[in-house]
DNA sequence: AGCAATAATGAAAACGATTCCAATATGGTC
DNA sequence: GACCATATTGGAATCGTTTTCATTATTGCT
């Protein structure tokens, strides 16, 4: 039961193995009488070729790097789901890897996945370990940034203005009344995305002439539960904001678990904001103002990216989408100014 | 810029390629000064082994392969992500794969896994193409079945009874008082979870003894949308259930969705129930009655096994975890037997 | 110091596929 | 029917490792 090789077809067919090896690559150079052969013999012993053995004589591996923060979420795994079809389509397959916000392991992960040979890289954002640009310079091995963009990259990127996306969710806290607002978002250390949201909810309070108070960026890690003690945290505080900007759907969620724990009504006693539209967004009471991100999009145009350049030596270049808030019934103006 | 080989690390340390392969893999074998040697020169080239070639060479890959039905659901994601953590320990790596909830395209990635020389597979559920179950036998390959446990499969099942899980779900519904329970699920069609949780909704009718009718069984795709078509279709009957046993989550959240278009209050005019106690269950409003399913552990556990068996050779055996119906705010009597 | 046992090392043969090159077969032409 | 150009084919080298085997260096003992 050991597994066949194309020597075991060879020997099947009676022909040898360079013969057998141009039926698969390249049918047309072989006569039909002797295809038919080798055909029929690789499919009477279920051959199919060692991608090892492959990738070792060729040097390419038809498999596509992508580290991602992590996959508990639906937003990378809709992400992964996009851009696997399209990979598949044209004979490549994905290789996932996680590094969870960590720059250091993902440098880890570049190096793994390079000794597995990947013909390509994807990476989410565009601050990346020293050792992971320096390795990826060294093999030049193609790779995309996705999720952010930046007008000063030297890197092809596709993704979207972090900054604008969370300056347009303030610029709307704002405009409705409020002038205290909070923020709950990732650490921003090494995590460009995180510090272009931060960033971008300070445009908004400065475009207001609004003063900026440090006390009332809250940092959460991952997930609903960091989300609502995070909340907790900027809602226990003497002077507390009236509306808070989140970084994440997730954060928001854990936002308004926490306000009707604490008997705060939404949108009334405080707003929230989400980032990136999940489709629970919808589903909430109240249902969530949220700032859209292009997310079908940047999967299947890298994806696409990519297999142009491998396929067809075309070059890559950078794209940049739109965000779009879109306002739900989580945001109002702030009691006071209803007086 | 080329990669580094053994044989440029050799030539720099002024040693063979065999000291090399000896000071990576068996560093005790070779005296301390060559060794030093060689870690210098492994360093200074930033040399790393060629994982295609010692596949080749050795047979095993260090790779895992996993086939799960889509990775856009928080279930199935945090579910590799917990795997990965554990195999990643043991120098492992996951290579996921995705087939849609069909069992064809599963084949298909049984091979592309194949190829790429997966030293074990993890699979979701019990049912499994015949070409599958062939192509696995064939090289015996070791293999996991994750995510339902069946009591007469001949396989390794790491999961849980998705029966008894909807059942639970169901009973609570008629003890509540229920005479009229409809159900969404997924196509049965080659998934043996979703052809459980409707035997198991069955099995909990019959044991009210209430009559079953199959046009209270509804069929959804995948995703919330889906959901609240499907139980569109069931509130739109002449005679609509009072409660709905929903298969996913994901569903519930749709039908929750669909009942406040409809005007309907839940629980008042109708319960729902979800099924895998996702996170966003306590986050809905009303909080979602969910069966908790044992993810993690499933995780873990499966993870460890096949880990066990291809460091250790100890023997993989199937384990089941209980379910658990968690009672939140969605049920309640029905509005009749309130009077 | 000399010998046997043992430890450390290098040479070379794999692993399974691809591909260059040489050799053979085919067809067409006069 | 002989000969040349072209289409097919097989042989052998190669990709980067690991591993067996033979060889050489080292150590412990007397």
């Amino acid at each position: 039961m050991t597994i066949p090789t194309i020597g075991d077809v060879a020997r099947r067919a009676g022909v040898s193995l360079s013969t057998v090896s141009r039926v698969l690559n390249n049918p047309g150079s072989v006569r039909a009488e002797r295809r038919l052969r080798v055909e029929q013999a690789i499919e009477d012993l279920g051959y199919f070729p060692f991608a090892a053995a492959q990738s070792l004589k060729s040097g390419r591996s038809l498999t596509i790097g992508a580290i991602f923060p992590r996959l508990d979420s639906v937003l990378f795994g809709s992400v992964l789901d996009e851009m696997q079809s399209w990979l598949d389509e044209a004979g490549y397959t994905l290789t996932v890897m996680t590094m969870d916000y960590d720059i250091g392991v993902e440098a880890k992960r570049v190096r793994q996945l390079l000794a597995r040979g990947v013909d390509a890289l994807i990476l989410v954002g565009g601050w990346h370990a020293p050792e992971t640009e320096e390795i990826i310079a060294r093999h030049d091995l193609p790779r995309v940034n996705v999720w952010s963009w930046h007008a000063d990259s030297p890197h092809v990127q596709i993704g979207f203005c972090n900054r604008a996306a969370t300056r347009s969710a303030a610029a709307h806290l704002c405009t409705l009344g409020h002038r205290r607002i909070g923020m709950i978002s990732r650490d921003p250390e090494g995590n460009d995305r995180a510090a272009a949201c931060i960033a971008g909810v300070r445009d908004a309070l400065e475009e207001a002439g609004l003063p900026i108070d440090p006390d009332l960026f809250a940092i959460a890690g991952f997930g609903i539960d960091e989300g609502a003690i995070a909340f907790s945290s900027l809602m226990s505080r003497t002077d507390p904001p009236t509306a808070v900007v989140c970084a994440s759907d997730l954060f928001a969620f854990g936002a308004l678990r926490e306000a009707r724990r604490r008997g705060l009504r939404v949108p009334e006693d405080v707003s929230i904001t989400g980032f990136d539209d999940s489709e629970l967004a919808q589903i909430t009471t109240p249902a969530l103002t949220s700032v859209r991100t292009p997310r079908q999009q940047m999967a299947a145009r890298s994806a696409q990216s990519i297999l142009g350049y491998l396929t067809d030596g075309r070059a890559m270049s950078s794209l940049r989408f739109a965000t779009e808030l879109v306002v739900r019934d989580s945001t109002a103006p702030p009691a006071a100014s209803r007086g």
